[in-house]
DNA sequence: GTCTATATATAGATAGAC
DNA sequence: GTCTATCTATATATAGAC
């Protein structure tokens, strides 16, 4: 059921607020002053800020799956296209908007400082994306239509690490030519 | 001269912790109770924790520097070997120690929050870093080591930028063989 | 150079009025 | 459901005794 304008509020602050700065580094305060409501009504829909991160990344993670998922499954799309919108997804889609990094990366980064029930959500997250890449390079590849060596799931790891990375480096530097750096690099490892 | 020993002390457990926790994460009282002294001592030696942050990134450009250096205009060394001495440093070393994060990834991913003083470090360090590869690239290729399409440059960015996230990804799922996969990409892109 | 004592700000969290 | 008030812990930082 709707739960509520202010619930979602909430979470879409905090995923901006990890993004960008950090699980360590945000506060319940930043989210109330940004709404304009006291951190003791953050409490009310969140007990804990372990269990408003969690929220974050799960929420992350369903929305992000059933994109992929339904790319993945459309017949009408080529699968450079399908390659395509991944990159955006992950890619163009976060960093564009106000130097954020991936949601995962952010919390992989912080990952020793999380936790259990983060560090768990921050891990599904890499095996949602690494496995449905996987298989998208794996059919592709069988269909003839992507041509690297090795395994997919090798491939998708990699392409997943040079995604990551770029993204680091890009949002550090400001300069979005890193990301398309790494966009040319992964084309020419399929095409 | 000498900097005391409490000096380099605080300077090397601030290190780890930057690396493992991340800047926001780690605190004065962290690394007084390591030493066995007070957070007051610290202040002694590093006014604030920003002086101390920016100290850290600075010695360790130098020494990681000064080591980069040394395999470069070694002609005894191999191109091969040199290659791989790198991928030793920023690598292994780092990683297969407790689950450290490279210092400059880390970093990169606090930017956002970190005192411009210190952010200022952090791209001052893979400047350094990327300047050294593109050096070691490029001459290896006029001299037909390495075999690799488009400039030294662009391929320098590609092998950190996979660096670093093959990094954060081994090291949340600790994983070496994340690592072992990345350093099979660099060199079959080179060789 | 290291300590005690203290200042000030902020963190996450809870109780209970409204 | 949102507030005020409060708790406890921790952060960075400084003053000044020893």
């Amino acid at each position: 059921m709707n739960k509520s304008k202010i619930y979602d509020n909430i979470l879409d602050i905090a995923e901006t607020l990890i993004q960008t700065q950090g699980y360590n580094a945000f506060s319940f305060r930043d989210i109330a002053r940004t709404i304009g409501i006291k951190t003791s009504s953050i409490h009310y829909y969140f007990p804990t800020k372990a269990e408003l991160g969690k929220a974050v990344v799960a929420r992350h993670i369903d929305t992000l799956h059933a994109e992929l998922v339904q790319v993945l499954e459309n017949e009408a799309i080529s699968y450079k296209k399908k390659i395509n919108l991944f990159l955006n997804s992950v890619f163009s889609k976060t960093y564009a908007s106000n130097r954020k990094m991936c949601l995962g990366g952010m919390l992989a980064s912080d990952v020793l400082t999380l936790p259990e029930t983060i560090q768990f959500e921050v891990r599904v997250f890499f095996n949602r994306i690494e496995k449905w890449l996987e298989q998208l390079l794996s059919q592709g590849k069988t269909k003839g239509y992507f041509h690297f060596t090795g395994t997919a799931k090798r491939e998708a790891e990699f392409i997943l690490a040079l995604l990551e990375g770029s993204l680091l480096l890009a949002r550090l530097f400001q300069n979005e030519d890193k990301l398309k750096i790494a966009r040319k690099k992964i084309e020419s490892h399929l095409f």
